[in-house]
DNA sequence: ATCCTTGCAAAGTCTTTGCACGGGA
DNA sequence: TCCCGTGCAAAGACTTTGCAAGGAT
């Protein structure tokens, strides 16, 4: 298929996110290169959460331009410097999981145990509740690793 | 120092704690022994969050009864399957940091990116938050990771 | 031309597992 | 006595790192 310019245009907001790595990049006098162009596109366009290695293995099935896993890690710090991913869902698993997050406002998630379906949500009430909560405390709150855990409407049909 | 009954009684916690633990077991098939009393005692004496490796040290410094790095690691699923211990502090590290539960009201945790700092906060407002957005998906909520990433009163003087 | 970047393989960490002996009930 | 528990060492899994060749500015 032909180059296409779709009405939310994914390929303008990936030449944007290709630009501000530059510009991280070029603020750390590092390089931009072809490998690192392709490692944030495949980040952009993967649909939901990933891990390096899997990362790696949709860029090296392309072919176009593969990176090695060792490149993609060391490449994530960067990414998430930049904004362009953020690290996600801690309760799964060993390796360290991502999801985009350039252009894309903040959420959480909701975690079903039993089939691992995925929720993303976003609550202004708790989002000022732990700012609070911080203050309480003195502390001023810079971020934070919320992951609420459950039951999903079909697991819960299915248990019954 | 000879034995001392003190105010709060630590000595009668850990018997409890033994004592369920010996339950859990027994409800499995499987038995209690020297070494796995030994490692409730030093998960419940241990003051704030640690992880097997560390657990292992101390059990092993004290030489009274040593417990390989193995058998805490196998051991810790069953702890937290009795409930003397939780995970805990996600953010911190690769290792799986846990922390006492035994007889311990519910908390999360607010922890400064800075000196790393730990305070426990609960805040029933918060949980009870937490269930409604779950049910706003038809989830039934069973847990959640929450802590909260800020810079403490110490750090932020510093700053200025 | 300079020096960062990359792929490969080796090394590091944390955790799990196989095995033979020791110990609880 | 039966069979689980334990220590040790090996194996696994994920991530980091050293090195020499390639690429960006």
């Amino acid at each position: 298929m032909a180059h296409v310019v779709t009405a939310s245009c994914p390929e303008e907001r990936i030449v944007r996110a290709v630009e501000r790595f530059r510009a991280v990049l070029y603020g750390r006098d590092l390089r931009m290169t072809s490998v690192r162009e392709a490692i944030v596109r495949a980040a952009l366009e993967y649909d939901g959460h990933f891990h390096v290695q899997e990362l790696a293995r949709v860029l090296q099935e392309r072919g176009l331009r593969d990176a090695s896993v060792a490149t993609v890690y060391r490449a994530m710090p960067l990414l998430v410097e930049a904004g362009i991913v953020q690290p996600a869902l801690v309760s799964a698993g060993d390796e360290q999981r991502y999801e985009a997050a350039f252009e894309r406002p903040h959420h959480d998630h909701l975690v079903c145990t039993q089939c691992g379906d995925v929720v993303e949500f976003h609550d202004e009430v708790l989002e000022t509740l732990q700012r609070v909560i911080a203050e309480r405390y003195g502390y001023e709150l810079t971020g934070h690793v919320h992951e609420l855990l459950g039951c999903c409407p079909k697991c819960r049909k299915k248990k019954r």
